[in-house]
DNA sequence: CCAAAAGTGTTCAAAGTACACCCATGA
DNA sequence: TCATGGGTGTACTTTGAACACTTTTGG
């Protein structure tokens, strides 16, 4: 391994992507920008920039997530999710990009001011086979993340107002899954896991039928078991 | 978002790094090699270098592989484990290196007469506290995506030779959880998952008492539910 | 009154856990 | 013979799954 210097490595420009989620009239959605220039000029891209030369890659995934959203670190979940490297993935040059996953509790308007022009959340279904670059397996292994996290985790509250109530995150699981849960048993079973919500000890009734109990996401983070597999 | 240019975006290294883990003597071992200069001279760390202008990430870490253990792709299980970019983890310049996870069956005498020159199998516990870089944080997100990974996976047989007895797969879950488990219902649960275990219909005396069928590993991926809880 | 949703209780099946027990081998 | 480890059977407990049922609101 010689010593370092900029001659002495191959040129590599690493970005970050993102991946950002949220559970939208049930459905799951992801934003999506509308690209101006080649390559993939017109088609749809997840959002991304370059990392800054002093950024820490969480931070310029973070920056990137309020440049497009307005969403600030409170508001959102974000962690790592992989990177991609393969050459000629982005046939200008070599670009390695750390993909991270976000999620996001409400679909706050996109800023259509913002450098990226037409931003958009968009059910994952509408965009998926279709996105420029690679972005399609990054959107896919984003999404498979985001499933397989809900279920041992108490992340699903991240895409919930930070009060929220049991159908409401019933309704969360339900779109990220895709499938039905049976709301006896899911009600049972996240009110019944030590340190997975908090009680606020306030009502409401903004789903209909009689007030249904608030809750706060507690700190628990396992939930291990399989969550319910059956639907209702 | 500027044209493509290499005096547009930051100058940054990408390597790759191995977080290489294998069972030996009953106990968690990882690759490590002897640092020849600054930084970190004389500490140990684990074993990366430089990914290659047209080559892909996983074909870099391969390659590394094969560099420092002679393990070729057949032999070993490797994925990629996370990306680790904090500027100033390497004080020389900006480095963003992609780690990847490789579970290698039998321990080969590392050689000594490559680039790296003193690398060793040493256990966990024996080298973590200590790593030069960032590599005590990317060891042990490793060693915990390995635990992680048995739980739900059949990718413990990566740690034997291709065939191996129910008691040595038993072993390499001890070693690696660090926690005894019962042999009966151990034995009753691999072989009773569909696609995890393909017997042989040999047989082996080599642990001792009667003798044990010999298995090689199925196309299983799924183990889900907790896999033993207990001790013996 | 009726529909809809929250929340509780009950029952059944499946899976993990503990452990007694037998079998086959080597020393 | 005895110690060692492979392999099976069995009883207990926990957990998920299905579903009947009551309560409380809005229309």
């Amino acid at each position: 391994m010689p010593g370092y210097d900029p001659t002495d490595f191959p040129a590599v420009a690493v970005t970050v992507d993102l991946v950002a989620l949220t559970v939208a009239a049930d459905e799951l959605a992801v934003l999506v920008v509308r690209r101006g220039e080649e390559p993939f000029a017109g088609q749809e891209a997840l959002p991304g920039g370059f990392v800054q030369p002093d950024e820490d890659l969480l931070a310029a995934a973070q920056r990137e997530l309020a440049e497009e959203t307005g969403v600030g670190p409170a508001s959102a979940h974000l962690e790592q999710l992989a990177s991609y490297g393969t050459p000629g993935r982005d046939p200008r040059m070599r670009v390695v990009t750390v993909a991270h996953l976000a999620l996001v509790a409400d679909p706050p308007a996109p800023r259509a001011g913002s450098d990226a022009a037409a931003a958009r959340w968009a059910p994952v279904a509408e965009v998926s086979p279709g996105l420029a670059f690679d972005h399609d397996t990054v959107l896919r292994d984003g999404v498979e993340r985001a499933r397989a996290k809900l279920e041992y985790s108490s992340l699903g509250a991240s895409f919930c107002a930070p009060e929220f109530t049991v159908a409401e995150l019933r309704r969360v699981y339900e779109a990220v899954w895709g499938r039905r849960l049976d709301p006896r048993n899911f009600h049972r079973k996240v009110t019944g896991t030590a340190g997975f919500l908090e009680p606020t000890g306030e009502t409401t009734t903004r789903d209909g039928g009689r007030p249904a109990q608030l809750y706060r996401r507690g700190p628990a983070a396992a939930l291990h078991p399989p969550l319910l597999r059956t639907d209702g």
